[in-house]
DNA sequence: CTGTTAGCGCCTTCAC
DNA sequence: GTGAAGGCGCTAACAG
């Protein structure tokens, strides 16, 4: 481990010479920078950044709490914020829940996003009273330090609705995701809202896992019980995929006898029969607007407290759009 | 900011002490042992990671380097190798090239695990060579302080033609991935290998970049030259899947006109029409002995400089199967 | 058993 | 323009 004092040496200049002359800091002979970097380069040095984190207190990392890259939404949104932090020169540590505590509190981080329903608000408060500046994707927060960039998913639903009442549709289902998830109550509040504001009320109502083995289960239970909704909103695409399956094995044709619809436009949407019409969520632009308002808590300037991402229909056959559509 | 400073200024004792007794360290008397356990939670103290690793000159991290979370088979991988080194109390980072060599020679890393083909061997050599215990999960290499945890590619290959052998099937295109990956070139060299030793010549071959565009492209393109292989073996599931839908355009049907095959198992292969026969590639277990051979290294044990993990060929619809295998 | 001392590698006043 | 000294927070000798 060749350190900044073997540089000093080599060049016969002192170790703060030698940091200056490397750091392009104060006025420093250009006859000894060269030096410098020269015996730098000879002995093959490089700064060592833990030492470094140490003096300056920042670490140019930052930490990503999620539950998991699992499902198939994630990749992309993570990949997407990821790269944004790395343009700005920061790393990203991705760390689930039993380690963020102490990744935090241990100041190996300068600042953290998270998306994770299950972490408790107080710990998030915990940390943010530790002046680190964070950005939750799935709740919403009024705290210093502590900045939300949401999903629209209440304009989602709502738009989904109008979609499947503009066919004419009436009886729907609603085939809904945990409680503890934000983005899932949301989902549901925005279907809710729209549904009433028609004067109609839902057909029925079944909660899932967000998994498609869940949706299969609840799709074929809601069928069991006599339930015959023309539609079937249901809160994600790995749920719709399983509402499908079940439907096929009764025999029940989607779209003709029943409606389906997803949300988050998965890339298996493309491919299911019929193929899922859904709500596209753009995560590589969620991803990014999250990691930019990390990037500026961390520089230090202002931004607002809470921002919101758009979210798209995308029609295809599953609610009887016209095929094509969609791709 | 607390400290241990003030740890032990609240204990009334020496900074050392208060550290050997946080850390249940040398002997220290039960009283004082107390004292500063109270003191530490009365200022809600917490260890600096940051300084400790100056210190044991050991981040607790590990760098997991790869090309990008983009891809289906990843995920799954990440979080296994992920979760393997949790259970031993590391952290992991996820790095992309261009911030390798930083965190390496900046030895924020203990160590590392990569997958990602277009890196140098030239690098690792150098990153090894900076005494960073490294796991390739893409190459082989024989190095100090490198070992490889690759996939039985070849092996993989040689059951699939062996498959369409046994199905009658001789004509046998290969439709290949890049040839700057490890896996795509022992796949390659698997199908060759057995093809030859049936005493057979693929009807033709062509090279794609491993996306399902790019098969789809590849396939259209032989198809126009006027090829009419009874099989196509692709080097990857998204290759099929492209070449499924090249091949549906031109009114072949599958498995019936031309057998199609891919390598990986992707989620996807289980919604294709028809199903998508493959080679399953166990995603979980391959991370999870990647990230064990890291920390064996960690600690010091020698460990084989090279492991390989079996895969299993998974029988679908697209081979000609029978229906209702494979799940 | 406890305190004193000496760094880990780097950066940054502050004198010269 | 350059060097000496101090300290970030923690740990590990070594004394007492």
């Amino acid at each position: 481990m060749v350190s900044l004092k073997d540089v000093a040496r080599k060049a016969k200049v002192a170790v703060s010479t030698a940091s200056l002359a490397l750091n392009n800091k104060s006025r420093v002979s250009p006859a000894t920078r060269r030096r410098v970097a020269e015996a730098a380069r000879a002995l093959d040095y490089y700064p060592h950044s833990i030492a470094r984190s140490l003096k300056n207190r920042r670490t140019q990392t930052v930490g990503f709490l999620m539950g998991g890259f699992g499902g198939p939404v994630y990749a992309e949104m993570v990949q997407s914020v990821h790269d944004t932090l790395a343009k700005h020169g920061l790393d990203m540590i991705v760390c689930f829940a039993p380690a963020f505590g102490r990744l935090t509190h241990g100041r190996m981080l300068d600042g953290a996003v998270v998306l994770d329903a299950p972490t408790p608000n107080r710990l998030l408060e915990q940390v943010a009273a530790r002046d680190m500046p964070m950005v939750v994707m799935d709740r919403e927060f009024r705290c210093p330090n502590l900045r939300s960039v949401l999903l629209d998913n209440q304009g989602g639903s709502r738009a989904m609705v109008a979609h499947l009442l503009a066919r004419g549709l009436r009886d729907l289902a609603y085939v809904g995701g945990p409680k503890d998830s934000y983005d899932s109550r949301r989902r549901r509040d925005g279907f809710f809202a729209a549904l009433s504001e028609a004067g109609l009320e839902p057909t029925a109502e079944v909660v899932t896992d967000f998994t498609e083995q869940g949706g299969r289960d609840a799709v074929r239970g809601l069928l069991a019980g006599g339930a015959r909704p023309r539609a079937l909103f249901c809160a994600n695409d790995e749920t719709a995929v399983g509402a499908l399956q079940a439907l096929a094995e009764s025999g029940l044709a989607v779209p003709d006898d029943v409606a389906v619809t997803g949300f988050d436009d998965i890339e298996l949407a493309r491919y299911t029969t019929p193929r899922l019409t859904t709500v596209r969520v753009p995560r590589v632009a969620w991803g990014a607007a999250a990691a930019e308002a990390l990037v500026e808590s961390l520089a230090g300037r202002t931004t607002p407290a809470r921002r919101t991402i758009g979210v798209e229909l995308v029609l295809r056959e599953s609610s009887g759009a016209p095929a094509g559509e969609g791709r």
